[in-house]
DNA sequence: TTGAAAGCGCTAACAC
DNA sequence: GTGTTAGCGCTTTCAA
């Protein structure tokens, strides 16, 4: 394998020059330049990628922590994040946490190994105080999920906004035996119910407590909330999914069991993933701008690392909207 | 930033010892394990990965090129090449081609600047003739898509059986006018290609080559494809779709024309993703065992990387079956 | 069982 | 404009 002496040697040039060729430094003639290229093509020659972050100590790289790829939410956050990535010369480096605190915790040694040069959050399972320490090793972001204590940047919608839209919809449909799924654990998703509950109390409906449902966001979840609801005595007449796959199963499993969408029971989802138009009846659901989210996020991991503004806090919000379709 | 130095001088110690005691290396004193422990954690010591990885001529971590992670096949497969990458200590640098050439050959360059250690082609955009190549640089392994003259491992279905059984159960419920979708460009989508039209031929069905249609496996193509053959003056009885979510967007689409599935018109799907039991009817489809070609993949790669048998010509095939549901 | 020393391949002062 | 040189942080002989 050729290294920068071997072509620095037989283009018969110094080190430095061959390497303020590599990083298309000015002052180089064109006629040493040209030398350079065609001992670099001779020998086949490509710098060390290891070498090149060693010395410089930069990666130009960033982590970005997802649950899982699995959830199409993801796939549509980081092709935002993507885009302004790749204007910018940054490479993502994707890591999957399935949810599991040691294994994102695990994951935040990227920045004190100096493997990466940023980290973006979209989900958190760790406490945020467990967290904070490694704002000493580069800039970290949240994407989607956030923290209020959280003294770093944050991109992400009203969350209360969006599950109130929702919520507001099935009321306004008549329905007033409203079933809610969707995590508790984080902000995220304790907001997402705060909304829920605001626009039901403004119209002075009262919950039922078993009708809360706390399962994954997945197409299997939906499948098995809807058989739980099924077993129930006092059975709500509608249906607030928390996500579009979860909304996905019910609407499947509720017709499997004989149930009319909307008439028997009216679902409404949240992201508008592909998923949701597909359905019969079509899902209603929360529009979340994904795409939109990844972009803004990436830019501001841009603007951290080029104006080493460590602790900002900074928290965009995109708007967030009810998209009608069949299925309320 | 604390260096080896940094913990080797508190802990009283060398270099090396720190070194070992970071690499598990056995004959170090308990005593002095203990007392480089002590100091790492006093110091908030992490080692550098660049330099651990320029030394060491080595990354641990492994490209996985895909065309799209949304399209949900891909995320199914990192699933499983992410189950034995991490049993063997390997990260996965998962990178997006977006079905572009030029970025799929950018690719490889990880390979030759020696940021991966190796290499997993999951599609092929390029030639065969120009990747061969960089088999010096690193293994390369294709799975999914293949090329017979590619000589390295592979790990593969036969897509010509998969296409036959598909082709088949829509022979056998009676169609003749049959419509293919699907990709001719590598090798894969050839092989598919060909068990479709064996099976027809074997029947001494004709096919219509306005009822071939070629674009991206993507819901919406499944929608464009529909409105396409709508306009036929001649239109086909069933269609094989190539892809669930063609197969979905099919579905869909048909039915906002007034089309009922199955009696006016068949539709296959292929791959099997959970969108193919979501949709009303239940899309019929062949099924990939995508998770188990992750890992049999993942486990030849580790092999590579062990033996380095760098050009075993070793091809795995795995079994793939038809799914019934409504669909047809 | 431990330490000294060489060197992985590269970039960036600094000097000329 | 170009070369010399130091050194990024680590591992691994080699010798003791």
């Amino acid at each position: 394998m050729a290294t920068i002496e071997d072509v620095a040697k037989l283009a018969g040039l110094s080190r430095s020059t061959v390497s303020r060729v590599i990083n298309n430094h000015p002052y180089v003639t064109e006629r040493k330049k040209q030398l350079v290229y065609q001992a670099m093509k001779e020998l086949d020659y490509y710098p060390n990628s290891s070498a090149q972050r060693l010395r410089k100590q930069r990666t130009d790289t960033i982590a970005v922590l997802v649950p899982s790829l699995t959830n199409p939410f993801f796939p549509f956050l980081i092709e935002g994040l993507e885009i302004v990535a790749v204007e910018n010369g940054l490479q993502l480096l994707i890591c999957q946490t399935h949810q599991n605190k040691t294994k994102e915790y695990n994951y935040l040694q990227l920045l004190q190994t100096k493997q990466v040069d940023g980290l973006i959050f979209t989900s958190l399972e760790n406490d945020w105080a467990s967290i904070a320490p490694f704002k000493e090793s580069g800039p970290i972001i949240m994407c989607n999920e956030y923290r209020s204590e959280a003294t770093i940047p944050v991109v992400r919608l009203d969350q209360v906004k969006g599950s109130y839209l929702g919520a507001k919809h099935l009321i306004e449909n008549g329905h007033k035996k409203i079933a809610y799924c969707g995590s508790n654990k984080g902000e995220l998703g304790m907001d997402r119910q705060k909304g829920f509950l605001a626009a039901l109390s403004e119209s002075n409906i009262e919950m039922n407590s078993q009708w809360i449902f706390r399962d994954n966001p997945s197409i299997e979840s939906g499948k098995k909330i809807l058989r739980a609801i099924l077993s129930l005595e006092d059975k709500p007449t509608a249906i607030f999914a928390g996500s579009d796959e979860v909304g996905a199963g019910m609407i499947k499993e509720a017709k499997i069991h004989g149930l009319n969408i909307p008439e028997d029971l009216a679902v409404i989802g949240f992201d508008d993933l592909p998923v949701a138009q597909l359905m019969e009846p079509a899902l209603t659901t929360v529009k979340q701008p994904i795409n939109e989210m990844g972009q803004k996020t990436m830019e501001m991991m841009v603007s951290m690392l080029t104006n080493q503004d460590k602790s900002i806090k900074n928290v965009v919000e995109l708007p967030i909207e009810l998209i009608k379709r069949e299925s309320v």
